[in-house]
RNA sequence: CCGGAUGUGGUGAAAUUGGUAGACACGUCAGACUUAGGAUCUGAUGCCGUAAGGUGUGGGGGUUCGAGUCCCUCCAUCCGGACCA
């Protein structure tokens, strides 16, 4: 009796869809445990090997947790809003709502494919409107909430109002400086128009719209938040970014920045996971400094790291966008000024990123060093960034790189203020000096400076103590169709006038959800709006015409899981109180500084709302590595003439080795050496192309090609399956080595475009939804990157086969038995029983695996076929390999 | 440039607390069974050496009775952030 692993797999997997088998209850007398996996984005091209690597492990953990005694919440379902979609609809005119739905249809049937155990009653899909209801909900709450900074926490508007009136604004600032009002008292509030108060109301709402500079990219019609642009392109595509001024809504993010870090401390995040949000959090602290200006009435306000080192300011630098410029540059000043600012203005975002020039030019005016009375000449440059701390620097030469590059390039003299540790050629960032030149602080260690700067700037009044945060408030909405629309109407003003104009209300929460509504089509509006500002009754209702981005919908998906189904509330609070924290979450690095903090963000607010009663919404946090791809090349021999670059001038297609590749890469080939290497291939065709002797344009190279890794078995090419997979390769001629074609390899990302997917169903197929579990966790530890590589899974199969025969021979069939066990056997099984559940709890699955495999060894060369040793062992299977665990364990 | 991680056979990797390095698997070689083998089983397999033996965890140095593991330093690879004052 044979191992008949399809039969079992599909037998089982119908078995638990009757039988219910995973469906979890909100209530237990279990301890509870909260297993999550990052929700899929349905892409079109399904998944391929590297997506179910962290999926098995967390069914793994599930299945482990469950045989230990939790009640454990395991659930899947689907980031389904998005750009993908709707360009695909752009495309080929099918509804992102029809092309979701089928891509979902398909992941599905992949993931059931490897036998999970979720509870699949508890699906979400963010583009459902029974959940972007929801999503519409938090985000109300978010408008209709303000960040209390005296409290540290969020609070509703209704207090922020009642405050106003009572008080006026004395007690909670205007967050945004640039406001035109600054402060009031409770009669100028109360004498305020409606529109006003409502404008006031918009500087505080931690869900806000605001008209600001935003990352623009234009071949996808939308704003893009920071994380999502990389390297001046998008992140998607790939696709040019600019920046431009729009009407957006914000999250305010900023305000927890504080609190997000400090929430690090008390989660399990790796160390690099942990250090990308630190980094993106990005604080500093230290001091803004006011410096008057010479001849003007207006002040310069830099922000600075190190006051420590203010009497070896040189120079001061200021962006040019800041108005400033314009109102103090001299007379003679202002040409080189503004043919500066126009030059800058020219530059993209990623021209400036690429090239770094030192360039500037010198306004003509002079800032005052208060302590010593120094002139100190103000320049404008690109390098100084308008959208961070004050947009202006005092450079200090002598300490930093930059401004003592800058000084080089302009010839400014240099103030020496740390002695010996400066030696001319290279600033020196230390902070272990002795001042020298520095008036009152000579003779003072430069960590020690700061504190007694700060205190007298603040004595004098032109300073204060400042902590500065890179991360900007999140840009929340896109100009898109295949989104949650904004539960906003705006009123008294067209939609795209700018704040200012018309003025945000909210919905009433009963007419939630605001469905999405058809369009006729998917391109962009008028004036950077989206596709919903072609629909008259929309616009008519004046209703927002952005949708949400797509991280609104993940952000606070785990909630939803917990209680899909309530209509009254997005999650119960007794529901919510009992699941509490995700206590584990796997998923991949590429998150880190985007869903991961967006959703802890949400989570913090949603708990000073009182909605939820956890700070953070994952305990740990598990990053699977990334499976890459492991790409084949073919080289193809291409003769092109250069006249015409286009046209492939040989008829058929001749691949030489690699070897001969390497010989030729990035070369072009002389006339006589192709033939050379012609004859060698293949004499028949060197005749024909003598035909090309004379043509001088000719350009002869080697080229490599991916080939599909379907049609290479290691390296070796499978020549007949080659030629048949394009109708282009059919009369292929190949350079042999010892009568192979051994192709190159390269690791790339797993990507159709390269041809090196690997599908699991393929290998469900060969193998087994078991065996492919067991080998993916085999590969290597969980966290790691590595290539896929198939050819190790025949172990994996071989073991679960020798598993089998412990219980099944061939002949005999049935060879279990009542014996009672040696205790050599009991050592056995007691090592590995040890084994493996530490290497479970301690997610080191691919040792675990490595455990079984010892076990089955030891109890084939022991012959042991004794039911009490395979029956605990089938047990400790069960959560690595369900599907043969459970059918021997009804056998028995 | 800054930060984080990693570096062990032909390959993926193991060694959980400083205690026999290379478990387990792939691959390779030899053999058994077989009409056959892409089935199954047995044995060998870090490197050098016929052997005795020597040597070996990126390089160099250190602590220790003892180091893949701890410390210093250099090198390489991967990931992330990069004009953030």
């Amino acid at each position: 009796m044979e191992y008949k692993f399809r039969e079992i797999e599909k037998k089982w997997q119908q078995q638990w869809i009757n039988t219910n088998a995973y469906k979890v209850s909100n209530k237990s007398e279990k301890p509870k445990f909260y297993v999550l996996d990052m929700f899929p984005y349905p892409s079109g091209a399904g998944l391929h090997v590297g997506h179910p690597l962290g999926y098995i492990a967390s069914d793994i953990y599930s299945r482990f947790k469950r045989l230990k005694g939790f009640n454990v919440l395991h659930p899947m379902g689907y980031d389904a809003f998005g750009l993908p979609a709707e360009q695909y609809a752009i495309e080929h005119g099918v509804h992102p709502a029809v092309s979701t739905d089928q891509n979902i249809n398909n992941f599905r049937r992949q993931l059931d494919n490897i036998g999970f155990c979720y509870d699949w009653d508890r699906e979400v899909r963010t583009c459902d409107p029974g959940y972007y209801k929801w999503t519409q909900w938090i985000f109300l709450q978010l408008f209709k909430s303000f960040y209390n900074r005296k409290a540290n926490r969020a609070e509703k508007i209704d207090v922020l109002i009642a405050s106003f009136e009572a008080e006026g604004n004395a007690s909670h600032p205007i967050p945004n400086s640039q406001f035109p009002i600054t402060s009031f008292t409770a009669e100028e509030w109360k004498s305020f128009a409606e529109k006003t108060q409502q404008d006031i109301l918009m500087q505080y709402r931690l869900a806000y719209c605001g008209y600001g500079e935003v990352n623009w990219c234009e071949a996808l019609g939308t704003v893009l938040a920071n994380d999502e642009v990389v390297n001046g392109v998008s992140e998607r595509g790939g696709h040019p970014v600019v920046k431009k001024k729009l009407r957006q809504w914000y999250l305010r993010i900023t305000e927890y920045a504080d609190r997000l870090l400090e929430g690090l401390e008390r989660i399990e995040f790796s160390e690099s996971m942990k250090e990308m949000q630190t980094n993106w959090i990005g604080k500093s602290s230290g001091a803004e400094i006011d410096f008057a200006i010479k001849d003007h009435e207006q002040q310069l306000r830099v922000y600075t790291t190190r006051p420590d080192t203010i009497f070896g300011v040189d120079f001061m630098v200021i962006a040019p966008e800041l108005d400033l410029v314009d109102q103090i540059k001299s007379a003679e000043q202002t040409a080189a000024v503004d043919e500066y600012i126009a030059y800058v203005k020219s530059r993209s975002e990623r021209e400036r990123q690429a090239e770094k020039k030192i360039s500037g030019v010198f306004t003509g005016a002079y800032a005052v060093n208060p302590f010593d009375g120094r002139e100190i000449p103000i320049w404008i440059s690109e390098y100084v960034l308008a959208g961070y701390g004050t947009g202006a620097i005092m450079a200090v030469p002598c300490g930093d790189e930059r401004d003592f590059k800058f000084t080089q390039h302009f010839n400014i003299p240099i103030t020496n203020i740390i002695g010996k540790h400066f030696n001319g050629e290279d600033a020196n960032a230390t902070k272990d000096a002795i001042l020298e030149n520095s008036g009152f602080l000579n003779g003072t260690l430069m960590r020690e400076a700061s504190e007694i700067v700060i205190g007298k700037l603040e004595e004098l009044g032109i300073g204060v103590r400042k902590v500065n945060f890179r991360m900007r408030d999140a840009a929340f909405s896109r100009q898109r169709y295949w989104g949650e629309p904004f539960p906003i109407q705006w009123k008294n003003a067209r939609l795209n006038d700018g704040v200012g104009q018309g003025t945000a209300y909210a919905l009433s929460e009963t007419e939630l959800p605001l469905l999405l509504p058809e369009v006729d089509s998917y391109s962009p509006g008028p004036e950077g709006e989206g596709p919903l500002a072609n629909i008259p009754e929309w616009v008519a209702k004046e209703l927002e015409t952005n949708t949400m981005p797509g991280y609104a919908g993940s952000s606070w998906y785990f909630l939803r899981y917990m209680d899909p189904h309530n209509a009254e509330t997005f999650c119960d609070r007794k529901v919510s109180d009992y699941w509490n924290q995700v206590d584990l979450y796997i998923g991949g690095t590429e998150h880190a500084v985007g869903h991961l903090l967006y959703s802890r963000m949400w989570t913090k607010a949603l708990y000073d709302l009182g909605y939820i009663g956890f700070k953070e919404p994952f305990k740990k946090l598990l990053n699977q590595g990334m499976i890459q791809g492991s790409s084949r090349f073919v080289y193809r021999f291409t003769l092109t003439s250069k006249n015409n670059p286009s046209v492939t001038l040989f008829p058929f297609q001749i691949f030489p080795s690699k070897n001969t590749y390497d010989n030729y890469v990035g070369k072009n080939i002389s006339f006589d050496e192709a033939k050379e290497i012609f004859e060698r291939i293949n004499t028949t065709y060197g005749y024909e192309f003598d035909a090309f002797k004379d043509d001088n344009s000719l350009e002869i190279k080697i080229l490599p090609i991916h080939v599909d890794v379907s049609v290479v078995d290691g390296t070796e090419l499978d020549i007949d399956a080659f030629r048949k997979s394009k109708p282009e390769y059919k009369n292929s001629v190949f350079e042999y080595t010892d009568g192979k074609y051994i192709c190159g390899s390269e690791i790339e990302k797993m990507s159709k475009r390269y041809f090196n997917v690997v599908n699991p169903d393929d290998l469900v197929n060969k193998y087994g939804a078991d065996t492919f579990r067991m080998y993916e966790m085999f590969l290597g530890p969980v966290e790691q990157s590595k290539p896929w590589d198939t050819k190790g899974i025949e172990g994996v199969h071989r073991f679960l086969k020798k598993l089998w025969r412990l219980f099944y021979d061939e002949q005999k069939g049935k060879v279990w038995t009542e014996e009672q066990p040696t205790t050599e056997e009991l050592k056995t099984l007691h090592r590995t029983i040890k084994k493996v559940e530490e290497d479970t709890e301690r997610f080191s699955f691919n040792t675990a695996v490595s455990a079984f495999m010892i076990a089955v060894n030891e109890l084939s060369d022991l012959q042991c076929h004794k039911k009490e040793i395979l029956e605990n062992i089938l047990v400790l299977l069960t959560p690595y390999a369900p599907h043969i665990a459970e059918e021997l364990w009804q056998r028995l």
